[in-house]
DNA sequence: CTCATTACTTACAAATTTGTATGTACCACA
DNA sequence: TGTGGTACATACAAATTTGTAAGTAATGAG
């Protein structure tokens, strides 16, 4: 999520993994916090104090590091007020606002399946 | 997937993240090559060596540790048969199979949103 | 008796992800 | 001058995941 080493074999399998692109698009809902961001987002744009409330036990740095993610993967716009003090609202993308009923699904499917 | 530190913060939040379906889902395929692996079984059932070879980069460590996990989460089943040298078979559990076609969409999704 | 085959297991190390603690910039307001 | 709020950044440590290397059991073939 954040320093990589190129080289790696762990880096170069990732090269090969990430032709499915089914292996692709799970690897960027993979991170710890993501899908519930991208959860709340749907409902509506929030601002990074807001999604801070909503999850108790997200740190700060967590809940940065999640965002630039989703934003690097175009999932999440980030847009910065020039306000003091800072206001900074993210919302979907249109590429995560797609996702959204195939996500719906796998839940379904999730709470199904774990209660077997 | 092996050993837990049942009292740590990553494994007490793990609890509380879970409680969403669709986080509980997605952790379960979130594995290196689970989906590759879940793909390839979805054509038909394959022995372990079959499986390693259809992956170049995989070491049997991971693919067994990629199976067991599958295994556990009721995705995949696996056969024994009394032989010397031994065999044993995979094959996807009906669940598994349910979820093929939400994994068909992500997969669609996947390779959209890549080329943008 | 030796060797080959299959499906692993084990000990260990490296890489990555997640968590902890503390600090920063900006300016309005008291 | 001092304090407060927002949205981070940074240094560091812990936990987890992934990779490396080597070994094992069973037994039929030679």
């Amino acid at each position: 999520m954040s320093t990589r080493k190129p080289n790696s074999t762990f880096s170069r399998n990732e090269q090969c993994i990430i032709d499915c692109d089914l292996t692709y698009a799970v690897q960027k809902l993979g991170g710890r916090w993501k899908l519930l961001i991208l959860d709340k987002l749907a409902a509506r744009k929030l601002r990074f104090s807001e999604l801070k409330k909503e999850f108790p036990y997200i740190t700060e740095r967590m809940l940065t590091l999640q965002l630039r993610a989703l934003e690097q993967d175009g999932l999440v716009k980030r847009t910065v007020y020039a306000e003091v003090p800072p206001r900074v609202e993210y919302e979907l993308t249109k590429s995560a606002i797609e996702l959204g009923p195939i996500l719906k699904q796998l839940s379904v499917w999730g709470s199904k399946n774990r209660n077997i």
